[in-house]
DNA sequence: ATGAAAGCGCTAACAA
DNA sequence: TTGTTAGCGCTTTCAT
């Protein structure tokens, strides 16, 4: 094991002092051409890389990003972190996974963690057990100490930093108007509950364009999936949930369902029922994902562009931080990221 | 914004001096009672925490440990990050990710991003490309620096380093197995190109069982996918190749995939073809993901345990970390995780 | 052209 | 019981 290079230990080697050796690398006028040749040559052969840590404590930027998402082991949220992890990495910045699993408590936690120097700035989702209880004073302190935030997808009001979102109410229209289009006169939606926002919105979308369009409307055809406290057989209950919906709802023959796994259990559930998709009965999601597009029959969606937010988030995010150390402090703005339907086999007339 | 709390902040305010305040803040017997009431009081007001930075220089450590993986977006490297994550959270540690989308140059490059005192340790699943070229000497390298790696799943050997991977030629055995048990009499094989080791692996447990099986061995049955330098059409030249797979191939009647998306990719051509699946062809996959699961029919599918070697790597990592700074070096160790059958439609007789 | 010194925030050995 | 000092690795201002 070699030991590691650090100025000190190469200016001892090269007898000449640590400034010196600090500005030879950095090409400096002030040092001879001679010494630096000597210098670097050194450096090189030892394999110099100067510490981050240093430079961190000395600068006062760790060129840290932390996200914080409710959940690893989900599509949407994974391609959120490859666009992050792009735009950072061209940009010089690491970035640091913190995970809540939908926990208010590891939220906090995590968000404790990570304000104490490591990162510079978050990117988050917000978990939906916060959502549940409305406390967000975790957001504000840590804003309060100057280290900002930049919300994606469920994001919440009222607190001083941007936001990244995806028209839910307008996509979710074009959703149930696809349905609509292709035939289907009864149409249900399957969503989450009421404080989770995003599935409100779309609900709200859902509602909007059923009321335009002049259609039918129950409140039979919402269903409201209880998930935020949810233990092992999450997935076990979702499908009750849905088979109790269907037989209740024989009549219906459009699905909206408000993300990727709702929609692809329905279609499961349904085919057990003995329908046929997409002749008896249609589908469309949300959030594009590898299940829909490897759903039998191949499931209709509405993309998010899940890559696209996370880049977006992380150009706000290191706009903040930058334009912070200039003593600015931009007015909070809300990124709206479009969507766009992916026609596929479950929205076939 | 409020001004952040420091030692000196605070000592400044109590006209006492730094150390003072430090060792007040931890309880230290040698400060008074009404001083480190005092101090507590001040620091609790000015919501003080000790700064990671200034610590991670001073005790030269910091409690990062870098991830780099080829794909985030990946439901098998997916759940090991959450392993990773669960474990390294539990003993104090962050997960700092890196992306090597299988490119040598930016697994290169991350590595020497974060080996300058961004993290402790790494764990890491070696990219395609990397395992291509067969140039490792940045892994040496960082090992030699005095930084601990441990990799899973795709390992390499020669290397000072704890590996986690599951038993591939018992594995696959095992999933041929499954299939013969079910009644295949011609099993075929959808894997990598040989020097992804584990899709080698995979092959060979295939052929070994087949061997000892006595049953018919065929070059044909054997369809490798080339899809290291691929670009943006990889899912099309899959199936393509798969398309042609199968008509080359009329009678083959069970299908071993490597991994989920070789599997359901496969079912869907299948279905193309006229198949019934699992009637005509059954078919078994490699890592549980949600692809599998939600496939339909649903796929069975060996079960690599991703969280579980995700919490293994931490494990064996912070073990090693700990043990360096106490001037211990330990003995490599492959760590072996178990496998399961998850047995579902795709594999009924 | 080179070096000394201060400081980023903290700890800890040592001094008072 | 409290304070002084040095040092972690680096940058930068101000001597020399």
């Amino acid at each position: 094991m070699k030991p590691k290079a650090s100025l000190k230990m190469i200016a001892t080697e090269l007898d000449v002092s640590v400034s010196t050796v600090s500005k030879a690398l950095k090409d400096s006028k002030e040092i001879s051409d001679s010494t630096k040749k000597k210098v670097k040559a050194f450096a090189k052969l030892y394999n110099y890389k100067p510490n981050n840590i240093a430079l961190s404590l000395k600068s006062q930027q760790t060129n840290n990003i932390g996200v914080i998402i409710p959940e690893i082991v989900h599509h949407f949220f994974t391609t959120v972190i490859a666009g992050i992890e792009k735009f950072a990495n061209e940009h010089g910045y690491n970035v640091i996974i913190g995970l809540s699993n939908e926990s208010f408590k590891k939220e906090v936690i995590n968000l404790d963690m990570l304000a104490n120097g490591t990162i510079d700035g978050f990117i988050l989702s917000v978990a939906k057990q916060t959502l549940s209880y409305g406390d967000y004073h975790h957001f504000e302190e840590t804003i309060d100490q100057g280290i900002p935030i930049v919300m994606f997808d469920r994001v919440i009001d009222g607190i001083h930093c941007d936001r990244v979102v995806v028209d839910d109410i307008t996509a979710s229209k074009n959703a149930v108007k696809c349905l609509v289009d292709a035939g289907c006169e009864k149409v249900g939606i399957i969503t989450t509950e009421d404080f989770v926002n995003v599935g409100k919105k779309r609900l709200t979308g859902y509602q909007q364009y059923l009321e335009e369009m002049d259609m039918e409307q129950e409140d039979r055809f919402i269903l409201k999936i209880n998930d935020s406290e949810a233990g092992q057989n999450v997935e076990q209950k979702l499908e009750a949930s849905i088979y109790k919906y269907f037989s209740d709802n024989p009549d219906l023959d459009g699905i909206f369902a408000v993300n990727e796994l709702y929609g692809v259990t329905a279609m499961k559930v349904a085919r057990d029922l003995g329908y046929a998709i997409p002749r008896d009965i249609k589908f469309i999601g949300f959030t594009d994902g590898v299940l829909s597009k490897h759903a039998y029959p191949s499931l209709t969606t509405v993309s998010q562009h899940g890559e696209k937010m996370g880049e977006k988030a992380a150009e706000l995010l290191i706009r903040r931080i930058k334009g912070q150390r200039e003593g600015k402090d931009f007015d909070t703005q809300e990124h709206v990221v479009d969507t766009k339907i992916i026609h596929r086999e479950t929205t076939k007339e």
